[in-house]
DNA sequence: TGCATTACAGACCGATTGGTCAAGAATAGA
DNA sequence: TCTATTCTTGACCAATCGGTCTGTAATGCA
């Protein structure tokens, strides 16, 4: 975030790693049931070093966002496309990732899906950065897709990652509500049969 | 709420319109992103009426989710299970309601799939209610995919209910974050290929 | 050793939060 | 008409909210 030599007084914490605790925080609870004094609970910062370094609640919240689309999305993103994994079991990775992190009493979902039922409606720039997300996934899963299936069209392959992206989001935002995963695990081979 | 002729003086609004203005706010912004003197506006009561009418803030929150099952999670059920339209049409109009609503500039979604997001994994309670929910639907998804294929076992019902639940709490939650909706569409033909 | 610059700790700020209370008004039944 | 009961209004409450400011400590450079 800053010059590692420049002139003052060094800064005592790492920005990444305060930004994830940060991130870890609205992704839990989402925007308003987020409080300054949790942040610094959390980070164990002072308001004012919060502020010199992310700016204000508004801004660390979407640097937070920024943060999961840089390690999470893009993660996710580089797995889809991994020519070393059989197309089909890198889809079915994707698919089955909200269920094995909630089988393992995860429930905080997916922080992309969080945010677009929390703050896309209310602030544009979180809105921007929710429909990146979206569009990051949604053109990844076209690389697999295409494997599977080398006669479909640029068309079939959008409207098919497109219809897994949705699954995918959908079962995160189940498995948030605490339901029986199990029933949802099946689901993914009949979807995998419909794309293929 | 109370009996028409008890003692004491009348009521001066209605409850259930009431509840409704509050389950509305609640919807779009989620539970800690309203105010109680947003609830005060947009009824136009006071806190003190709220609070003998409802309760607290929270059991606000728990009486618009149970507002939102008995209208419109009931009345979602209820056209799924219609006889008298095409089992096919029917899923239909239940995965294309999310696009339809986005498309006419409705972006608040689904109560259930926002409060899933929002508070189930905060509050037992709302955890408890969204499941209802989320049970409610998957097992009236189940009576169109049975007339679609009669061959299908209890449990692949079951398995394809769940599917297209999470598919329509994908787009959903997507269409909070205004993608371009047009690009779902498609996606709803493919999948009701895959069930049938 | 100074000086400019930055970061830290924590006091401090007005505004708003969810929630309560007291007083008066409206009703039903006696 | 009186009384018991309930509702409405608006003042009131402590606590917390997001955010700022001040004084001091730590650094690089001259």
């Amino acid at each position: 975030m800053r010059d590692r030599s420049s002139p003052g007084r060094p800064r005592e914490f790492d920005d990444t790693e305060a930004l994830r605790k940060i991130m870890t925080l609205f992704w839990k609870q989402g925007f308003e049931g987020v409080s300054l004094s949790q942040i610094m609970a959390a980070t164990g910062l002072q308001k004012a070093s919060l502020y010199a370094a992310f700016g204000d609640k508004r801004s660390m919240y979407l640097k937070a966002l920024e943060q999961y689309h840089a390690e999470t999305v893009t993660g996710a993103a580089r797995a889809l496309k991994d020519p070393g994994v059989l197309a089909t079991d890198r889809i079915r990775a994707f698919l089955t990732a909200p269920i094995a992190a909630a089988e393992n009493q995860d429930r905080s979902g997916c922080f992309l899906c969080n945010a677009s039922a929390d703050q896309a409606g209310l602030d544009v720039q979180t809105e921007a950065q929710v429909q990146r997300g979206f569009t990051a996934l949604a053109s990844a899963l076209e690389t697999p897709l295409a494997e599977l299936n080398h006669a479909l069209s640029r068309a079939d392959l959008e409207t098919r990652a497109h219809m897994l992206l949705g699954l995918y989001s959908g079962f995160r935002i189940m498995a948030r509500s605490g339901v029986d995963v199990g029933k949802l695990r099946p689901g993914v081979e009949v979807a995998l049969q419909a794309v293929r």
